[in-house]
DNA sequence: ATATAGTTGACTCAAATAGTAGGTTATTGA
DNA sequence: TCAATAACCTACTATTTGAGTCAACTATAT
């Protein structure tokens, strides 16, 4: 299971949809203003979640984008997928790095932390994730409010490209 | 956490290490022949693995490296951070993704995540490892087995320096 | 002394992520 | 019917970073 920002700016820009899919399509300039993600990104990224039907278009003046599915069908599992789309299974066919016995000996334990994050990204539904927002929103007065910052200062990103996965 | 085949590959190396540790140290360019992977990579690796103090060296003819500490408080966590070092925070620090009361939105989700996968190579440790490399090995005779694939061929890595976590 | 083996750092190379640009097509409403 | 909107698509560039090499140096055993 790969993880890159496009994984982030997915789910991120499916949560602005959920949070504002009431009433009709939302279009992705918005998105692009509110979260900050390039358009023409947010446009690559639409196309993949569209051909994995997690959304549905509407072209035209009015038009947009949908959630395709209930929100709590969607998981962060099926988003990352889609965007981070190559799934390929594990290497370690034989060549180089693994030989015959050894092959399975760090193999099986790769499988099975790819099978934990799996899980783990299966089980967050892009309703749990509303709800979470929802009620943080609620809190704090409403939007535009300053989260407070707990952890300190963010040691800042190397470059705002770093891969979410880069993370201990 | 960073998964790269750096950390592969220096687990691999370890457990090489583990595995025929018993009478003195072991010398990188036998794991390099064993374990196909380049000497020079080793040596890289290695350097690491001994800043950290996972690994002792012995300099000289008949050196070579040995692990530093029992085998069971040697975890795949402390491997990995060794080697695929800069445990950077999640970035996220306000910059450009992510805006104000949305920052934390998907943050929470991806510092779970990694909390997760450390969880779980945390309590992998070499000494388990190393046991169910022997059993294994048991099993199927001895060494230089052809392990059964019951997962059917491999799909092909398409260059060899895949990344672990571009797996699902 | 010499061979062994760890130690170091600079360097190359290729792949893949991130992001851009420019166009086309569909649909709405004036 | 025309203009504006917004999805759609493909090709392109740039940068990073991971992967791996090379060459020189140091320590130690025989």
């Amino acid at each position: 299971m790969r993880l890159t920002t496009k994984g982030r700016f997915a789910v991120t820009a499916m949560m602005d949809l959920a949070l504002r899919g009431d009433d009709g399509p939302v279009a992705l300039a918005g998105v692009s203003e509110r979260q900050k993600i390039s358009l023409s990104y947010l446009e690559q990224l639409f196309g993949k979640l569209r051909r994995y039907k997690l959304v549905d278009s509407v072209r035209g003046p009015g038009g947009g984008y949908c959630i395709a599915r209930p929100l709590d069908t969607v998981t962060v599992a099926d988003i990352v997928r889609a965007v981070d789309e190559p799934l390929d299974a594990t290497q370690c066919g034989g060549k180089e790095n693994c030989l015959d016995d050894q092959r399975c000996m760090t193999h099986d334990l790769w499988a099975a932390l790819n099978a934990k994050m799996y899980d783990y990204l299966s089980s967050v539904t892009l309703a749990g994730l509303v709800d979470r927002q929802r009620a943080k929103e609620a809190r704090s007065g409403s939007a535009a409010v300053i989260e407070d910052r707990r952890l300190g200062p963010q040691p800042k990103a190397r470059n705002g490209r770093d891969k979410i996965a880069a993370v201990i």
